[in-house]
RNA sequence: CGGGGUGUAGCGUAGCUCGGUAUCGCGCCUGCUUUGGGAGCAGGAGGUCGUAGGUUCAAAUCCUGCCACCCCGACCA
């Protein structure tokens, strides 16, 4: 079809893209490396941060908002996180625009400069820290347990639609304690908590891990993450969980009295996931027709589509439809009802399928007469005709079935494309011909990550958590090995 | 930021080599017929040819700068 969308097969990235603006996600803006999320796509983030929102606040989270503006000086407190974020961040050097002089239009005032420059957010740590010291004095001010909804802004050299823009959408939790194995337990329970998101409710299988050194979070002491699998065989970091030790509180000067009235510094940590989990979810689960969507993702989960030859048949669909409606309204199934009658069935039928609209419900004079409706599933297009009799509960399984579905779709996918190499020529092969995760003896060192980067663009991935431990020799090296650790190429 | 490519109506495009005021399809508007997998016919509306300069009697077309997007690198969630 003309209107379709470009074959994974043909053009991956060009399908991505298409995919992304004809399913109505987002679309460039005016602004480089900037993208408007459309109503749609937007729905679908909402329907994220909805569900993850209420999984904070269970685990014992408060929302709260600190500034877009980070004074200058702030960022330079901790040497990593400086170092990490210094080549990409935007700089607010002035507060006010004037009518130029010579008819050049509107200027920026030369007057107006700030005596200390502002950086727009790449991440709040220091903003956050800066704040945390006066909030803490003794171990009863702890823990302290935040996370904030906000936008950052990373000026990235390379922008992609969802995978990485120049200002992105996320959240990110920031937690104070007064011991370190508090700490550690908050990293690791914010990591399951994203691994149970995206699992049960994307519906993408992801490896928990620790990453290495190289990789790791600019100022963190561990940066765990779930990484998933995407359908041209790139790794895709769908989450982080950073347990930030006390460097941020040395920075800050954060410190409180213990129990026994001695002066500590606070243990942190930080943790969060982005728009770029629409990226994921795109690419995990859509085909060459379009979008494929979760159930408990999906802002429309049911389409009921009439078919009708004249306003009499059309009638009597409205009134046929209104009943499934509200059986599956009571059920909380998000249903729409779509009778405009400018356009044709199998445009509709086409139109839901590339917004990736779980199931789809076809009602035409024979089903009224018989009693009956049409149900397609978008994830295998299957078709079949059942009694209108129990039809919301058919669906509610229906939903339930497909949801379970492209999750064993995607971990079945995951696990063929998951290789072991004894040796490198092999890792290479496997690298060059079909990506994917493979698993290899790695000796530890960055100096060997580097390297094989630098040949193959692969990358660990992680070093996967109650990963078995296991002798053997380091593919690039040849030096002793303890375990098998994820490479892939990355996004 | 380096290399390559693209920019013409809401979307996709022809025209550019060889300068003469813009082609086609989809969509949109009106009407009639249609509607179980992307409808048909008839009529109609819509364009500072990315942008700013330059060359010329005349620029979508030739020249220069700038901007945006895409692909490939370096950086990153």
């Amino acid at each position: 079809m003309s209107l379709g969308i470009p074959k994974r097969s043909e053009d991956y990235a060009a399908w991505y893209q298409e995919l992304v603006k004809k399913a109505d996600l987002a679309e460039n803006s005016a602004v480089r490396g900037c993208m408007v999320i459309k109503p749609y796509g937007y729905s679908i983030w909402e329907k994220m941060v909805e569900v993850l929102d209420k999984m904070f606040k269970e685990t014992g989270h408060s929302n709260a908002y600190f500034p877009l503006f980070i004074p200058k000086s702030f960022l330079s407190k901790e040497a990593d996180h400086v170092e990490g974020f210094a080549k990409e961040c935007a700089v607010v050097t002035h507060y006010r625009l004037k009518n130029g002089e010579n008819g050049e239009g509107i200027i920026v005032d030369p007057e107006a400069k700030l005596e200390e420059e502002l950086i727009v957010r790449p991440t709040s740590e220091t903003v956050i820290w800066n704040t945390y010291k006066n909030w803490v004095q003794s171990y009863r001010d702890l823990p302290i347990l935040v996370n904030q909804w906000a936008n950052v802004v990373r000026w990235e050299m390379r922008t992609r639609l969802f995978l990485r823009t120049t200002e992105f959408l996320w959240q990110e939790g920031h937690t104070a304690h007064a011991t370190q194995v508090e700490a550690e337990a908050e990293t690791k329970q914010m990591l399951e908590v994203y691994a149970k998101f995206a699992e049960d409710f994307m519906a993408i299988p992801v490896l928990k891990g620790v990453k290495t050194a190289n990789e790791r979070f600019a100022g963190a002491v561990e940066t765990y993450c779930i990484e998933a699998l995407m359908q041209d065989g790139k790794a895709l970091q769908a989450g982080t969980s950073h347990f930030l030790g006390q460097n941020f509180a040395k920075a800050f000067d954060v410190k409180f009295t213990n129990k026994e009235g001695k002066i500590e510094l606070v243990w942190g940590t930080s943790w969060g996931v982005s728009t770029r989990l629409m990226g994921a979810l795109i690419m995990a689960h859509s085909d060459d027709e379009g979008l494929v969507l979760p159930p408990l993702l999906a802002p429309i989960q049911v389409v009921i589509v009439p078919i009708f030859n004249n306003e009499e048949q059309l009638n009597s669909a409205n009134t046929y439809a209104s009943n499934i409606v509200n059986q599956l309204k009571k059920l909380g199934i998000s249903v729409k009802y779509d009778n405009r009658d400018n356009l044709k069935p199998g445009f509709k039928f086409a139109d839901y399928e590339l917004k990736g609209v779980p199931v789809r419900v076809a009602i035409g004079p024979r089903d009224i007469q018989n009693q009956t409706v049409e149900i397609a599933r978008r994830d295998t297009k299957e078709k079949k005709v059942i009694p209108l009799e129990g039809v919301a509960e058919a669906i509610q399984n229906l939903l339930n079935e497909i949801q379970e579905n492209i999750f064993q779709k995607a971990l079945k996918f995951r696990t063929e494309n998951t290789r072991e190499a004894k040796t490198y020529t092999e890792f290479k092969k496997i690298i060059e011909e079909t990506e994917g995760f493979v698993l290899a003896h790695w000796d530890g060192t960055s100096e060997t990550e580097k390297k094989i980067k630098e040949e193959t663009k692969a990358t660990i991935r992680c070093i996967p958590l109650n990963n078995t431990l296991e002798e053997g020799v380091c593919i690039y090296s040849g030096k002793k090995s303890i375990q098998k650790v994820v490479f892939a190429k990355a996004y």
